[in-house]
DNA sequence: CTGAAAGCGCTAACAG
DNA sequence: CTGTTAGCGCTTTCAG
């Protein structure tokens, strides 16, 4: 009466039944095994429309077009359905014929643990999961960290089932991008790399936005200016782990546009009063520790003691030195003055002058670019707002 | 000459063209225009064998048993693709055919942003990540969020391209657990639910955690305790949002059993000092704001004045019962013991006594227990090991 | 080393 | 409202 799969023998020992199909093997949890006729395999839709003796076609409406037939058909249809111990569907064989996976895959190349540690990137992150969540779309977390290959890491982006790709603030040298772009699935950048031929990008003016910070700190009269940044480049040129400082030329040619534009932008506000901004004091580090802006202070207090105001191009960052600061026994603001940027909630309660910019709408928009593109089809660029908040870190020089 | 896409007019305005194959559209970047003969359509396994006037077989050969072909052969049929514009062997298909997705589901109820500001969450995720990122899995964030219906929700979990679920600390109730475990596939739940069919868990023994930390406060010579603990039940049967008190037949019968268990332990020290267990003042929070602890403790101060201990089932509400005590004058700990559970680096740092448990661990053998199950197909349960961590928030009471 | 045949499980026209 | 017909793009025996 039943037919019988012919790849696979009736496994029934003891209290679970295991039926082989891949490495990790399926439970059938011991009530379906006594109430109902073992299934010799796992049902399809294809077993259920045998079973019922309707066609394909019809099950399949049932699942996804209830107008299409009579109710009662349909409560027939779904109550064998729980019977058989048919999930409904196949997600799999739906995607390959609808050609949607209902998933968006983030490439976030940084450790995750960095960019878990950072309260202004996972601000992105939940933001990007709201936007796909009022959507119905998963989050796909790519695996292309640091701990594997980058030849593991393509495949993986090779083999991630998605729609899109949300691309989180990567070097211009990124080697995920050409992968992605491989892929020809629709692509938003976040921050960085600009200029993806393309594709979407959405991000914030981070050189006005430093500008205008370094004009409030200028404008308080700081003269002697130290600047605390993530790492300028994939490479790492200099000798140990630890913060160490940037020369011009390794500052004027970046991988990663963000940090740059944003020390841009302190230049700027320097050569608009009249300052030499090659005397700016350039500290990047490499690792994201919780001590990295602390570290980088001191190297740039070391190279620089004159400095009077220390200017970090992220809030986690000032933070650090602000601790750093304390511990040292210099006193902020009254003998150093430190901003930040981000404006992540522990920076604004404790008072940091930094920028503020919105981490959570930037996912969200990247969601929304991706879930509904421009009418154009062409690419877009989404510049958000950002806000200085002038807090109690910054004021006068001693 | 160039050959355009019957179902959407050849859009060629500026820098790029849009072919149009499904809803979200295909990007071709300029290059690939110019350079190559447009294809009509995207380039699949079969079109680049005809190309190459070779089997399917033997392209299929060339991406994934490098040596079933020889050299040459393999770098004619890359370079085509490559001129084609062929990525790779689709994911889907490969997935439907091969019935591995590459991706496990993480389950979590609660609130995104709220699993986001909790460390010990982010941690737990992180140690997920790091373990899927090791076998090169994907994670994919179910969309179940509390911003859908249940219907959009299980519609969610039942089209999940996954090998296989994890559950993030649901309550027994959760209304996405039975759809989990309709999909049939390999399940692993985290802390709770307990108790699962066929399901491995991995979690702590909070109660004996909690038990001993407690003794610890009792050892002190504490009397009267207060305990805040996020909340019991997925209602909330209570007046506001805020804050309130828990009757004994709520700590009775709750529905999560985690936050029940470490209540318990505090019972259990209480009746082994000879107290009375339930002169114990629970106070449940709803909501998970930065905020809730020290709400709770006004609600748990008020409720019983003579309360010299907090006791927290989580950091972040200790930490926060503190910034509150501070605010009313409370000196912590000449007068009030305040305790926390998780061992967060910002509890640490601020020297709470509070129970240290392995968070990422717990991530990592969630995992792992996916990926490699054990040899014997049954389900196993994970306890890891805890650690009372006696910091300086803890004191005789005044 | 290469090719032919046979689906994986499902949905989308289009007819009845 | 229901069934028939065609694949979606790929991997996998099994023969050459």
């Amino acid at each position: 009466m039943k037919i019988v799969s012919n790849n696979f023998a009736n496994v029934a020992h003891g209290c679970r039944c295991v039926l082989g199909a891949g490495a990790m093997g399926m439970n059938y949890p011991l009530q379906s095994m006594s109430r109902t006729p073992t299934p010799r395999r796992r049902a399809t839709l294809a077993s259920l429309a045998a079973e019922l003796k309707v066609s394909r076609t019809t099950v399949s409406n049932a699942y996804n077009r209830p107008d299409q037939l009579s109710a009662e058909l349909r409560e027939r249809v779904l109550s064998t359905a729980k019977r058989l111990g048919y999930p409904g569907p196949d997600p799999v064989a739906r995607s390959l014929r609808t050609r949607r996976a209902g998933a968006v895959g983030l490439i976030i190349t940084e450790p995750l643990n960095y960019s878990f540690s950072d309260p202004a990137a996972l601000d992105f992150v939940a933001g990007l999961a709201e936007s796909c969540e009022a959507v119905g779309q998963g989050l796909l977390l790519v695996a292309v960290g640091p701990n594997r290959s980058v030849s593991d890491g393509s495949a993986a982006v090779l083999a991630a089932g998605v729609d899109g790709f949300v691309i989180y603030s990567a070097s211009d040298d990124d080697p995920y991008l050409p992968v992605v772009l491989q892929r020809h699935l629709p692509v938003v950048v976040v921050d960085q790399p600009r200029d993806v031929p393309g594709t979407s990008r959405v991000g914030i003016d981070d050189r006005a936005a430093m500008r205008a910070l370094a004009e409030h700190v200028l404008d308080l009269g700081h003269r002697e200016i130290g600047l605390l940044t993530m790492r300028l480049g994939r490479d790492w040129p200099h000798g140990g782990p630890g913060p160490a400082l940037a020369d011009p030329e390794r500052v004027r040619t970046p991988d990663f546009h963000v940090q740059s534009e944003r020390i841009a932008g302190v230049r700027d506000a320097m050569a608009a009063a009249g300052l030499d901004p090659n005397s700016l004091t350039v500290v990047e580090s490499y690792e994201h520790l919780p001590t990295s802006g602390g570290a980088g202070a001191d190297v740039a207090l070391d190279a620089n003691p004159r400095i009077t105001a220390l200017m970090c191009t992220a809030d986690v960052l000032a933070l650090s030195a602000m601790d750093r600061l304390r511990a040292r026994g210099v006193y902020v603001p009254g003998q150093m003055t430190v901003t930040g940027f981000d404006g992540v909630p522990e920076a604004l309660s404790r008072g940091l002058t930094t920028v503020r910019q919105p981490s959570i709408e930037k996912g969200r928009r990247a969601g929304e670019l991706l879930h509904s593109p421009p009418r154009s089809g062409l690419p877009v660029v989404e510049v958000l707002d950002t806000e200085v908040v002038r807090g109690r870190t910054s004021g006068p020089p001693a």
